[in-house]
RNA sequence: GGCGAUAUAGCCAAGUGGUAAGGCACGAGUCUGCAAAACUCUGAUCCCCGGUUCGAAUCCGGGUGUCGCCUCCA
């Protein structure tokens, strides 16, 4: 079955074909870990991971690296204002290193949360400075970087065309520009691949044009040529790189190897919250234990992400989240009841969902169209094993660890209650034997005023916190 | 101001020329002492105007609305 990835680069989906043999290499641009990712960051790396298990899917094997930004990345584009791993430092009164370990921490326990492969290689920019070196002085002796009295910059002049991702009329962009711009650039838009340290700047290193640090573009180009060479397959990120970054990238590479780095770029569009942009300032950017103590599991929020495509913004609201809880639920309960399901089911039926789904999946990853086949399955009046198996390879995919949906509900059925609790319980349990519905009644709407709620089954009572 | 998206039932969202997937919510029914849960059933002609076509949500032109980017963010 053929693949189909949309890129940036062309503005069309194009069949997908490696580069070389059966692997596929691919770079994603990391988290810079100066704070707690939040579910904005997440949309991109759960796009990360279909892309991948798509790829695997399709048989070829992957060679995928993601940096971890720990020092360059600046407030500003415009090479200004402080580094972000600084300031999150002076915040915490800790140093930028220990600012670094701490949220990268906390980054890949939110990956794993999410059942987010990790990625073959790993790059911490800060390993990877003499690399970074070396690929400034390349770009210097290609003639495409010059030295100023605070940085090395990017001549964008020496390019046959920039930018070339997005439509952008230099000229027009210049006018409106808000930033002061830099006597010492040739041009407006050079931007620094190299930045020499102030004094009080705590990340530097030593360099033949002294105690400096890198520029954030610097670090990705330099890990993704070290690890995947000149050219790779894929590169991905956020739509809000496409302007800057990834242009940056580009250039970078074009002076350093006279090549685009990645034949195809994709971009996650962004998520929005209550219907506008996310932002720290709105204070709507959430983590993943906000959302947790909403009562909504990552794996909730990851099936929330699937009900939109990739390219499409989605709009987060908590009432939408929690129905992709309730969802979630919804569908661990059908994988169980098929399991235990007797009916068979021809093969034939079962090969044609096989088939539309990965025909949705490998159709630029539509997963909400892909969801659909799934609930169909899912949802089926017919109750069979293979059915069952059948969510379970879809699951391979959408990692919903569908796998263990008995615990999940287990988990959640298993709360303990406190001791009032437990006493109205056992009254109500007394109650209903003695077929005092009146009482029951009331001792009911007492349990579930105090936030819990209760269902009468053939099994018994089950009692479960809201 | 420039650039770019998008507009499909109450909400989320597929569908890119042939009589509108799916999820959530609502309503009805089955079940239940009652309720909840579960299960079944039910709903839209696709922002507006014009054009192309035997035929358009789907193509073209013109409006209008919303959102994003151009400044840090995935």
């Amino acid at each position: 079955m053929k693949l189909y990835l949309y890129n940036t680069l062309t503005k069309q989906k194009e069949e997908f074909k490696p580069l070389e043999g059966n692997e596929v290499r691919i770079y994603t641009c990391g988290p810079t870990v100066y704070n707690y990712a939040h579910i904005g960051n997440f949309r991109a790396y759960i796009f990360m991971d279909n892309l991948r298990r798509v790829l695997k899917k399709n048989g070829y094997t992957i060679k995928h690296v993601m940096n971890i930004t720990d020092v360059g990345h600046l407030e500003s584009d415009a090479d200004e204002g402080e580094d972000k791993m600084e300031k999150a430092a002076r915040k915490e009164k800790k140093n930028p290193y220990e600012i670094a370990k701490f949220y990268t921490e906390a980054f890949m326990q939110d990956i794993q949360k999410l059942h987010i492969d990790i990625p073959e290689i790993i790059a911490k920019a800060t390993d990877h400075i003499p690399e970074m070196e070396q690929y400034v002085e390349t770009l210097l002796k290609n003639g495409y970087a010059y030295e100023t009295s605070t940085a090395i910059y990017f001549d964008v002049s020496k390019l046959d065309k920039y930018p070339i991702l997005s439509n952008r009329k230099l000229d027009e962009q210049i006018a409106g520009a808000r930033v002061e711009v830099d006597q010492e650039k040739k041009n407006p838009y050079d931007f620094a691949v190299w930045i020499k340290a102030p004094e009080n700047h705590i990340m530097k290193w030593e360099s033949p044009w002294g105690l400096s640090y890198p520029g954030w573009h610097l670090e990705c180009s330099a890990m993704g040529r070290k690890y995947l060479g000149d050219q790779f397959d894929i590169h991905t990120g956020g739509v809000d790189h496409i302007p800057t970054h990834h242009e940056n990238e580009i250039a970078q590479s074009k002076g350093a190897t006279g090549k685009i780095p990645a034949k195809r770029w994709m971009h996650v569009e962004f998520l929005q919250v209550d219907g506008g942009k996310m932002s720290k300032s709105l204070g709507n950017t959430y983590t993943l234990a906000q959302l947790q103590e909403k009562g909504i599991e990552p794996l909730a929020y990851k099936l929330f992400c699937y009900t939109a495509h990739y390219r499409t913004k989605l709009n987060f609201t908590f009432a939408g989240a929690l129905s992709a809880q309730k969802a979630l639920n919804r569908l661990r309960e059908s994988y169980i009841k098929h399991k235990q399901g007797e009916e068979v089911i021809e093969e034939e039926t079962i090969q044609n969902y096989q088939k539309r789904f990965m025909e949705a999946v490998n159709d630029d990853l539509n997963m909400p169209l892909a969801m659909g086949v799934v609930w169909e399955v899912a949802r089926n009046e017919k109750k069979s094993k293979q059915y069952a198996k059948l969510l379970l390879a879809f699951d391979e995919i959408l990692a919903l660890d569908l796998k263990n949906a008995g615990n999940y509900l287990q988990e959640q059925k298993e709360v303990s209650f406190p001791e009032e609790i437990q006493k109205l319980i056992e009254e109500r349990k007394i109650a209903r034997q003695n077929k005092n519905w009146e009482l029951s009644d009331q001792l009911r709407k007492e349990i579930e005023e105090k936030g819990y709620t209760i269902k009468d089954t053939k099994e018994g009572m089950t009692v479960e916190k809201l």
